[in-house]
DNA sequence: ATGTCCTTCGAAAACGTTTTCGTGTTGAAA
DNA sequence: TTTCAACACGAAAACGTTTTCGAAGGACAT
């Protein structure tokens, strides 16, 4: 029952050629007669002979798989990503290894480390929080010094020169601003992260210009910042306490849903009462009630787009280096139910 | 800038030693003396010698490196199967290979095929729809044939014999069911698959025994079986039109997220006119309004056991074959506010 | 001087490929 | 008969490791 893998060798052996006849045969090279070729390949397509990935990827020094290392895949816009890097890796013959940080500096480099020597022919990666609070990279500095290729998106840095997808989470968080602007509020919250991740404070930053760009003062007392270890509930629930807040910007769609639930909870209907407008259309926005109007950020695009460069890179003829893009997927508003 | 790896050969010939020596010196072996060790080590050190993996991996004919198959990432539950099975792989070493079979019986075999050629050491899967429709499993049959271990989970089938973890679906769906019995419902909708999806069909049989065991008559109009490429939300809508529906049992988070915006659209509240409970422990049923009552079933603690089965195996000195176990992991009632 | 035993190291095989470069045989042309 | 091309195939290197085995050399005792 058990049929173990055949190799060349043990073809060469059981047809008494060398191995070098059989491989040549399987290419179906014309050094090696047709009687010849034809039998090899009949008994290797009987004992379904396939060649042993690893020691083609040895000969070849390319591994045909790159790695992904997201913070988290327990959230609707990594696992999106890691669907679109899936797919054009695939429709390109890469095999794709994910790699979770966790939001931890040192399993990121762990990870990297494990994986840069000789099993994976590229990276492409999401910044862990605590690496974006530490701004340590060298980790990433070495393996594109040792000529692997580096693809970041989303949670990127200035700090490092490579190749880059990202959304303008500037401009989407003004937009955003100003389409609550637009319906004629005034005060508006927002509900943020801490600085050092790189994507919440961009969007705190688009929210600033847009009131600044309407004449609206900014009011450090409508602006929360969230560190995730808090009881982050109770600071919204909080907030909303300020009977003059008329509409809300959250950052994410985990803070958008909770200002709906809290509001709810002080007898505040959404969007009637006030207006809620989230960021990622995932699940929650779509499926929550009332449904969110939100900022989308098509990951499945950000992914494809990002395994497109790493792998152009990658089979790119001369390392053209230096030239490195930063690609930005455009943003959507999506109206929903909570906003009116 | 550019620091290519370097190898042991590139050492041995900087020190003018061989191959071997520089081999057992990072190893080190009491052969070498002190003095060549030293020298050795601190020129590894130096040049950040760091062995490849890939001819580790050919030469131990082990790759420290496992694949889980899933029909699709964009699925809170998947995401946290892959959660797990990446921690506990992690702590054991190995690397985790994700590929997305798209519920498509095609990419199922031609990931499988792809991969089974030594680039990986074992397969833990769930199987797409297509090919439990199919029933065709040679792939997997052919692989465990040829001496590598597979962990099937969630969705798996009698007509292969391996290692299993499952949930014990009827079971869980009985006490669902039974759950709304005991609220003094007797007109209980199920909103379900179609009977191929392994879990969808062994929740159906649940829900009925739990009608039974209470002697309420089993009523075919009830029922509906869902085809996931139809447009569910009219079919539910239709169902929620018989008004002596007093509850609702939905095998996953969507459908009974559904369930409750049609309901809302025609004027019946949740859980005041009627009860919906839902399969599925996610983000939908924690963040909707109202929050969802449901059947948990821990897709952390699933990817673990499954990563550890097949680890275990992998690692297990004598291949001690045809012991297979399958492993129930228990599921748990999550009462919340869509159920009185 | 011979034999024995450590110490210290190197050669080579092995993992499974691909590919370059021979080399032996054949047949035909000169 | 000699020469040469064409054909069919094999040996060996290479990718980067680990590990077995053998061997050189010195120290020491006989």
């Amino acid at each position: 029952m058990m049929k173990k893998k055949v190799t060349l060798k043990q073809i060469a052996k059981e047809l008494d050629v060398s191995i070098s006849t059989v491989s040549k045969s399987l290419k179906n090279s014309l050094e090696i007669s047709e009687d010849t070729r034809q039998k090899v390949q009949a008994f290797a397509k009987l004992y379904n002979y396939k060649p042993n990935n690893i020691a083609l990827s040895l000969k070849n020094k390319k591994t045909k798989t790159i790695c992904i290392i997201i913070p988290e895949i327990i959230h609707y816009f990594f696992a999106t990503v890691i669907s679109g890097v899936e797919n054009v890796a695939n429709e390109n013959g890469y095999n794709v290894i994910v790699c979770l940080s966790d939001e931890s500096f040192d399993k990121e480099v762990i990870n990297m480390e494990m994986l840069a020597n000789g099993s994976i022919d590229g990276f492409i990666m999401s910044l862990s929080k605590e690496t974006q609070q530490k701004k340590d990279f060298h980790h990433i500095i070495e393996v594109i010094n040792q000529g692997m290729p580096v693809v970041m998106f989303d949670r990127v840095t200035n700090d490092i020169l490579c190749d880059k997808v990202i959304i303008d989470d500037s401009l989407a968080a003004l937009n955003a601003t100003q389409y609550l602007i637009d319906k004629g509020f005034k005060k508006i919250a927002l509900i943020t992260t801490i600085d050092y991740v790189s994507v919440g404070k961009l969007r705190t930053e688009g929210y600033i210009k847009a009131l600044m760009n309407n004449d609206i003062k900014v009011d450090e007392n409508l602006i929360v910042k969230i560190e995730d270890t808090e009881n982050f509930e109770h600071i919204i629930a909080t907030l909303l306490e300020d009977n003059s807040i008329e509409a809300v910007f959250a950052v994410n769609e985990l803070f958008a849903v909770t200002a709906i639930k809290e509001a709810n909870k002080i007898g505040k209907k959404v969007p009637d009462d006030i207006s809620v407008i989230g960021f990622t259309d995932g699940i929650i926005s779509k499926y929550s009630s009332p449904s969110i109007t939100t900022v989308g950020q098509n990951g499945i695009k950000m992914g494809g787009k990002a395994a497109k460069m790493l792998i152009e890179r990658l089979e790119a003829e001369e390392e053209q280096e230096e030239q490195y893009k930063t690609e930005v997927i455009e943003t959507e508003l999506v109206e929903r139910e909570s906003t009116i």
